[in-house]
DNA sequence: AATCCAGGTGAATAAGCGTTCATTCACGTT
DNA sequence: AACGTGAATGAACGCTTATTCACCTGGATT
């Protein structure tokens, strides 16, 4: 079992209270999930909390746009190192989403079943950090197009691009839940398998 | 916007709170909705639900499996309807995974969202469906690949066949997640565009 | 006309929720 | 030694929740 990942900011206990609280919201879901028992998990009183976030909703906000904010760095290094070729971009980006969704899928799915819950400015940052991975992956894929080595189902516009970007995004971001540690299938393999579909949905020529 | 059916089985009143139900499932999530605002919205108190349901999560496992079950059904007749061709049949498949989740949004997204929250044999059961239609995907995709007119991402092992059916599946089912009427693209297309990324993703040969 | 009964009411119950607050304790600095 | 401060406590607050139950009513059956 991998271990989950601390969110990158704040201080030790507010860490402490944050990786609690992934943890019963990947077992329970967020609504399910009480102040008393996050706070418990860390050998406190629910009043503790309120020294470190403003409420429980803070918390979410929080520990749900950390983990949308580090896929978002992993798939701007990832993507960095290969600019100007479509296809390795793609590969790159597709890479980092299978790995962070398989290997990761207690932080993944948390950030993906619970961002909804969020209201408000908090709900709109989370939704700008994930369009803007969508919109990253159909520049991508466009300019793959444009330069011949992409064939876009639906012609050569942006919004083909989009049309194609989310469905891609899509079977990635649910490997979180399915995606077992005990299925006959090393990450690696998984991934391979993966970035082979999506050059296929992209109209990449095969190899 | 498409008015969400009712579900099949039951009494009037039954399928009334159930789709009072299902619309504020929809909206809100189930464990947001309360047992007052249901049968508010049916003009009744919150007594008169437990003449029609024992309980609270009785209700959703009931709206819950029969959205399933509906879908199963669906997919069974347009199945069954062109037997013998994989492509065909999985055109025929993705098509009503298309339609059902991009023009029935509110049952989908309420099925897929909350059968979660689940437990016991309902949970058992709402799986059970889910992996009937998953690995009925997987058989097309199989045999499609033995006699040639697909060619899968990871050879001609059934799990190969497993591992594209999900990706594809989960494509389709999160539609209901993101596709609103407004967007510039009727069903049909949306479904075409869609049926083609699954062809290619089977690795069947262009037309 | 008498009976029945499905089905809604409205109140009650016990539990749980997020949150607040005065207080206390331990620590580091002046 | 005196002080300020970050942090946890434990009790209380007000509210909502799902569920139960005795009671009532209106329409169909006998």
């Amino acid at each position: 079992m991998t271990e989950s990942e601390l969110p990158l900011a704040g201080s030790r206990i507010q860490r402490r209270l944050a990786a609690a609280a992934i943890d019963l919201f990947y077992r329970q879901g967020a609504l399910a999930t009480s102040v008393r028992q996050i706070t418990e998990a860390c050998g406190m009183t629910p009043g503790a909390l309120y020294n470190h976030f403003g409420s429980k909703d803070e918390l979410l906000y929080v520990v749900v746009r950390d983990i949308h904010l580090r896929l978002e760095d992993e798939v701007t290094a990832a993507h960095e190192a290969v600019a100007g070729d479509p296809l390795a971009e793609l590969r790159a980006i597709v890479g980092v989403y299978v790995t962070r969704h398989a290997d990761h899928q207690e932080t993944a799915r948390v950030a993906n079943r619970e961002y909804h819950l969020l209201s408000g400015v908090w709900y709109d940052e989370v939704v700008a950090i994930r369009r803007r991975l969508r919109d990253r992956l159909a520049d991508v894929l466009l300019a793959g197009h444009k330069c011949g080595e992409f064939h876009l189902v639906g012609g050569d516009d942006r919004s083909a691009a989009v049309l194609t970007a989310i469905p891609i995004l899509d079977m990635c971001v649910h490997l979180s839940e399915w995606f077992h540690e005990h299925r006959p299938l090393g990450p690696t393999d998984l991934r391979d398998r993966y970035v082979g579909l999506a050059l296929r949905m992209a109209g990449a020529r095969p190899d």
